[in-house]
DNA sequence: GCCGCCGCTGTTATCGCTAACATCAGGGGG
DNA sequence: CCCCCTGATGTTAGCGATAACAGCGGCGGC
């Protein structure tokens, strides 16, 4: 578009072809109201004909603000956070702003505050924190940034401006599926202990559990992979008084349904299995997974939909939204034999 | 930190506090030499007690370049472009460099300008385009962006500065795997035929056959989900002459996997299956599955590395660099019966 | 002992934009 | 007929940094 080397046009250069001031120019790209219809079009044509695009950091300088949004996230492949990460990309560029990514390696005070910090250099407009562990929560009790911040699967009783899935919902609508399918009890793998989502639905299996007046058995904690998924169903598949499991994911559902597999205890029929995601493969887990699915995008949209009420209002940050997740039924679900 | 409403410190409440002119403090931030030692304590103090950080929006304006890097990548859940994504925010992250994203929604030529557009006004120092079909390679041909740009897994024949894997010698060595086991050929589950990856992979596995003398059996052409790789583990299932077979994903495997015991063809017994990606769950499919593991890091840092070197020195730009990936065994790969 | 260079620091101009104020022509009310 | 208001535009002053140049001691060489 240009010849190397001349630098791109700026504001006065279309100013000069247009036989206007360069504050013409401005008021016509920020809409502003008392510019002559013709004296508008003018400028309009020179800014196509120059190929002029507005200097953002310019802008930013200036007005100190930009037009640019800070996400911190985990930098995993855990289908959650990378879910809503492009999911909220999505949104974002749809309002007209960037996005410019922090992921961190560890969720921890440091990290989090790192990717803060960067941010702030950067001069976001808002931030976006997809937290979804305590010491994660904690550490952004600490940080006082001044700009508009939304947590995204954070914890549900402190956080300000929240949005999050209903993590019990979720959990419970997954038992009460397997109780009423007759199954006298249900046993839980559960996500890692610091992850909110791990325990809302540690919180919501416990409580479907003793609204059915069911024994409680004891927890199987585990971390998100299916490598531990498997070890549980190792476990499991040698403990014939277990006929239902619900797992805090799916891919520990997948690795619970290899160790099943291998020591000869079929699903559903002589076990039945809920996980939770519905990752685009659980259609087609042997067998095909009932699992539990959080709404990606609505917790994106009312992620952004907050950052941008708070960006051009103060008040009210306190909202926080809740996401009703709803459950797929597949084929791992049957009655106990 | 800040009283809010006070504006944050600038250079020159720094340069008043430490007795110096704001002129030093920017060399101090800048390292450089001239300065001396008992000067430079002086400022970093100030700074510190101050929580002092520069205005990014500033220095870009003046420099006329960003520590920005932008990305363009297909919005989406795939394995492969989102592990890239998060490699490259590590890598770019520990490079000083903050990451803009602009996901799009489908990788054509529009789409591409766009995202391509909105990046050129945040005015980012390089580009970064993860374009994996050939409408996108197209669409870059024709975006003179006058900035540093990367693609990553385009296309192999035409674009400069380019980092890819090697998809043709990782297809290749997941058929010769099989053959070696003694499989007299290998039928291929592909990708979409518009995606280099998929390219790549048919290419190997036809090259690998044809030096082996192998008869090449038709293509069973699909995408990437775990939904098509069931569709042809459905037909394949029902060609008992079948004894091996490579998919263009894990996922295709998954699928595979999944019709192939509904119908009781036994994984590895009665038919072998090599998949691709190695996604975390791959070990724990049933059996846990053969694969092609692709240094998805080692892609993002070359792809950096190049994008670095080409900020730094504008010749050179026709680098392309190839990723070798390696063959990861399991259990689903035995001889044939 | 003077010149010149070097190491350190300060001064000034500038990047491209927006906000605030200045200007100026035209029109309606007293 | 003058005044004031209003709509359209121009002028000026920064935003916060870097770059280029200017000063100013002190030290070595002749």
């Amino acid at each position: 578009m240009d010849i190397r080397g001349s630098r791109s046009p700026a504001m006065t250069d279309v100013a000069r072809l247009a036989g206007v001031s360069h504050q013409t120019v401005s008021r016509v790209l920020n809409g502003h109201p008392n510019v002559k219809e013709q004296t508008r079009l003018r400028v309009r044509a020179a800014i196509a004909e120059l190929g002029y695009r507005p200097n953002r950091a310019a802008r930013a300088l200036v007005t100190g603000r930009s037009q640019l949004i800070g996400i911190v996230a985990l930098n995993s492949t855990l289908y959650g956070p990378s879910s809503l990460l492009a999911a909220f990309e999505q949104a974002a560029a749809e309002a007209g702003f960037a996005v410019s990514v922090g992921s961190v390696g560890r969720l921890d005070r440091e990290s989090i505050a790192g990717a803060v910090d960067r941010h702030l250099d950067q001069r976001v407009a808002g931030l976006v924190v997809i937290a979804p562990v305590a010491s994660a929560g904690e550490a952004l009790e600490e940080i006082a940034t001044g700009v508009p911040l939304v947590t995204i699967d954070g914890d549900p009783r402190r956080a300000h401006a929240l949005v999050t899935v209903d993590q019990v919902a979720g959990a419970r609508a997954a038992t009460r599926h397997l109780l009423q399918a007759g199954h006298r009890t249900v046993w839980h793998v559960s996500g890692p202990a610091d992850w909110y989502d791990a325990a809302g639905r540690i919180e919501g299996w416990r409580q479907a559990l003793e609204e059915a007046g069911a024994e409680v058995p004891p927890l199987l904690p585990a971390d998100w992979s299916a490598a531990a998924g498997y070890a549980a169903g190792q476990m499991l598949a040698r403990m014939p008084e277990v006929t239902a499991v619900f797992t805090a994911n799916d891919h520990l559902a997948l690795g619970l349904l290899r160790a099943l597999s291998e020591r000869g205890r079929r699903v559903p029929h002589d076990l039945s299995v809920v996980g939770f995601d519905d990752v685009p493969e659980a259609a087609f887990f042997i067998p095909p997974l009932t699992t539990v699915r959080p709404a990606f995008d609505a917790v994106a949209q009312a992620g952004l939909d907050l950052l941008l009420a708070q960006m051009v209002d103060t008040a009210d940050p306190d909202n926080r939204i809740v996401i009703a997740p709803s459950l797929v039924k597949r084929e791992s679900v049957a009655p106990p034999r």
